[in-house]
DNA sequence: ACAAATCGGTTGTTTTTACAACAGAAAAAG
DNA sequence: CTTTTTCTGTTGTAAAAACAACCGATTTGT
């Protein structure tokens, strides 16, 4: 586990704590290591969990199939992020959504209880955790608000344009890689690719965009 | 203030802090007081927040407007509901949204520096409460999760059937009311009034759904 | 009580999407 | 290096949604 100990540095969790601090506090907070090979599922839907969860190694995305077997993928999960912490609450029901390994995967689990009951004695910095926390599950809201604001749109080159416009001003570049190929983006933004690859290209050809596979360019 | 303590008694914020403990954090936790007339705005997009707010009185809609004035609803507020929570973190960017009062409203601001730095001598609960917003802030999380699981949908019919079918299913019952009237489920879901008046009535005359004005009933 | 505004349902037209099927290019596997 | 698989773009058709316009019923305001 310790030698995943320089990317729990640049998590939002650990963030402010020193290594040496992180180390000490794995026990504390209850850390357990998990492999997962590519296809495999690091969550499934139905299953309750009481544990926060962070991406080491490898790639992991978000997805749902409904009952005639459509994917769609909610979101994708880098190294160093943070994902299961909508399920922790106490009254919280089932996951909702799969979570699959793209490629071969570590996740290190955290029991929620040991993270927001700051231990008496050792932890110095698990106040400064629990507020990480906090303002990381914060961000992650906002996120999903902001994915909201592109699901809402009504046909798919406003989604398109929405998206991009978003990933654009994240980066402040009008040039920009994605994280998705063409049926990624597409199941990403609920759309069928198809009609969104041909959207793409009607758009590039009105010169608003340039791209060149996932990377992206706006004119 | 002190009026609104029995509300404030019920939201997951305060959940297990007494009457009069509550009372005497509100000074502690920096709570301000504010009234909005309906059609006020509580919060306008593009500004920049360090408090989470709960809703004492009246009924707010979070909502957005794009370039050409078509509205979105993203959701609604009730009494006892927190909001705001999405872009306390430091790093947190511009307000994306709208949060208006639908009807006379009254909210009490929390500063969130204030919530997160656990007071070193006078409030005994300060540590729950912050597991409390945890919690809460989680499980609002879900619900965002939810809400893109029926976004997500392709048709207008699918959406409603999610819809329909996790509002029935969160509250036990195949009848239920919902919070909305017909241009605010459409705006909510994201779709064409007329279009989704037309599928709700296709799919009560095929006997799958049962409705009177906002009260439901899943067949 | 009356007038005005809002709400919900209906219909027809236009636009957009989903779906299916296919082909060339690129990447992966052997 | 060759074969197989995956990825992307293209097209045509059928289905669905958006849009606009309208009407009756209900609610709201005066």
């Amino acid at each position: 586990m310790k030698k995943y100990v320089h990317i729990l540095k640049k998590t939002q969790m650990f963030s402010g704590v020193m290594d040496t601090e992180i180390a000490s506090m794995l026990s504390c907070l209850g850390a357990r290591l998990y492999d997962y090979k590519k296809g495999e599922y690091v969550l499934r839907r139905g299953e309750h969990i009481s544990d926060i969860m962070v991406l080491v190694e490898g790639n992991l995305h978000i997805q749902k199939d409904d009952y005639w077997g459509s994917r769609s993928i909610l979101g994708h999960i880098d190294v160093g992020e943070m994902f299961g912490e909508a399920y922790v609450a106490p009254e919280s029901g089932a996951i909702l959504n799969d979570v699959v390994a793209v490629e071969d995967s570590t996740v290190i689990f955290f029991d929620v209880k040991r993270i927001i009951t700051t231990c008496p004695s050792a932890c110095r910095f698990h106040a400064l955790v629990v507020q990480n926390m906090f303002f990381a599950i914060s961000e992650k809201n906002r996120k999903l608000v902001q994915k909201l604001g592109h699901m809402s749109k009504r046909t798919t080159r406003e989604k398109l344009i929405s998206y991009l416009s978003e990933e654009a001003n994240r980066r402040s570049s009008a040039s920009f890689t994605i994280p998705f190929n063409r049926q990624q983006l597409a199941d990403f933004l609920s759309v069928d690719r198809s009609a969104m690859s041909n959207e793409l290209c009607k758009m590039r050809d009105e010169g608003l965009i340039e791209f060149e596979k996932n990377k992206f360019r706006l004119l």
